[in-house]
DNA sequence: TCTTTGACGTACA
DNA sequence: GTGTACGCCAAAG
């Protein structure tokens, strides 16, 4: 992969999370380097404002598996309902099993 | 240019 | 378990 902006990487990454599985901001910082997982939330905030409808950002939550970034979707239940659409159980605002549905970025390595 | 803010995470009291 | 503090880096004012 060549050298891009590191809000790209972070819509890669995002675009290769399995569907009904999330992962968190901190490990995809960490997988890219970027030295902050703030990084993260600043890409997916500019690719929801952008025309990027393709980006799969509900998949990604905090360290605590709750969708801390809902509110920046055009509708705060958006996120909620995208992830329960793909099998993902969501109660109170955070993820069912976190633990178990979490996705390394790492993966992508292996495929 | 400096300051504030932010979809975060870890450490500590 | 909760609240505070700090690091981290980029964008906006």
């Amino acid at each position: 992969m060549k050298e891009q902006s590191y809000f790209e990487l972070v819509y890669y990454v995002t675009q290769q999370i399995p569907k009904g599985r999330v992962t968190n901001y901190g490990a995809i910082a960490d997988y890219l380097s970027l030295g902050s997982a703030r990084m993260v939330g600043w890409a997916l905030t500019q690719s929801n404002k952008s025309k990027m409808g393709n980006i799969p950002a509900h998949r990604v939550v905090n360290r605590k598996g709750e969708l801390s970034g809902r509110l920046n979707f055009s509708t705060p239940t958006l996120m909620q309902e995208s992830l329960e659409s793909e099998g993902v159980e969501v109660v109170n605002d955070k993820v069912v099993d976190f633990d178990g549905l979490f996705w390394h970025p790492q993966e992508i390595d292996k495929l």
